[in-house]
DNA sequence: TTGTGTGAATCTCTTCACAGCT
DNA sequence: AGCTGTGAAGAGATTCACACAA
């Protein structure tokens, strides 16, 4: 295990995304600075350093980051240098509009299964994915080997369908479901809450 | 007007709307201590009496804050103490999804226009709500008195809309449009971006 | 006695500024 | 000359701990 990240900012992790976009726009022309990348991204170029200082030295005194390897390294980084298999829970609106969301698959997230308690909806596909019984879930995670859940249920549903998705074996979860779940400190988990951002939209606007 | 806020935390905005969720949950009931509140959101006692703090003098000693007044305050804080009028921009997956997404409505922003570029869609509606050519933004953002626009548009369609939402007079985005858009200081944007969460969600959980 | 509100300490993140590499 | 990598300073956020109000 080459990896150790001890003090690394939680918003390191989220501006190597943009770092990684950035770059996909450079070609594979030579260098760039952290400058140039700084401009890119909107960051300032002294954050662009330190942020990649954590990982290693990148750089070259004079010249700059050479592009392909600074993007494979960040993507090692994230974990976007392979695919990952994922389990979608939950086939309402935003489940069935996520499935269909073609940039999840781009960037090697491949939804492998869906999961739902509809008996109308259980036993067909969509998209080309089967739509499974929720409690089959820990039988196709481990036949599948899925390592990545994405939760589109109620929020009333949430906890239990989460406590279940960590009974499977699953180690990263996306949550969508407003609400705060707990999970084991062995579970990585990021929750995306469309109604906590528009409030906090609304109160920055409302100013 | 009342309000001035210098220097409080961004993350204090975003913890509020997670204090007014679980307030809704406490009824009307008389009191809840910081402590409660804490256990309720998972944050610090000493955190939830500072976030209080910045805004006013809520609580009182040996007793903790009321209810219903607590929860009044916050709202008002978060701009949620009334109806906001919402354009959707784009109708695609996430669009549709959003369209039909409850929640919105439940908390006060209501969808009043959708705004599409094909035009095998204009001129319809769908959940009750006009699909509009995007040309005539400006003209039923007056119209309507439209404040807020979520944007649901492909990356590489999002900063031209943008810069004809701001056109149109709008002061706060919602953009979930995978892409670092620019907006004048004077309009508030909130950017949700899956494939930046999926990202971090991978490079936590490949550590 | 209980629990708020808040200075002071601590911890975390960002920027400054520059030595040193190319 | 140009740009990285990084100590040190600065800014920001959180926790500590306690005076004081009910």
């Amino acid at each position: 295990m080459e990896r150790k990240k001890a003090n690394i900012p939680v918003t390191t992790v989220y501006r190597l995304s943009y770092y990684c976009r950035a770059l996909l726009e450079c070609g594979t022309s030579g260098f760039i600075s952290s400058q140039d990348l700084a401009k890119l991204t909107g960051f300032s170029d002294a954050l662009v350093r330190r942020d990649l200082s954590y990982f290693g030295r990148f750089g070259i005194p004079g010249r700059g980051y050479p592009v392909s390897e600074l993007r494979e390294k960040i993507s090692r980084i994230l974990g976007i240098d392979r695919k990952w298999k994922v389990a979608l829970i939950g086939l309402g609106n935003l489940g069935s509009a996520l499935l269909r969301y073609k940039a999840f698959e781009k960037q090697g997230f491949q939804i492998v299964a869906v999961f739902d308690s509809d008996p109308g909806k259980i036993g067909k596909s969509r998209s080309g994915v089967e739509i499974w019984d929720i409690n089959q879930l820990e039988k196709e995670v481990r036949k599948r080997q899925i390592e990545m859940a994405i939760i589109a249920v109620p929020a009333d549903a949430a906890q239990e369908v989460i406590g279940r998705v960590v009974g499977s074996g699953i180690k990263a979860i996306l949550n969508f479901a407003p609400m705060k779940v707990k999970v084991p400190g062995s579970v990585s988990l990021v929750n995306i809450d469309f109604t906590v951002e528009l409030e906090r939209l609304s109160c920055v606007a409302t100013r």
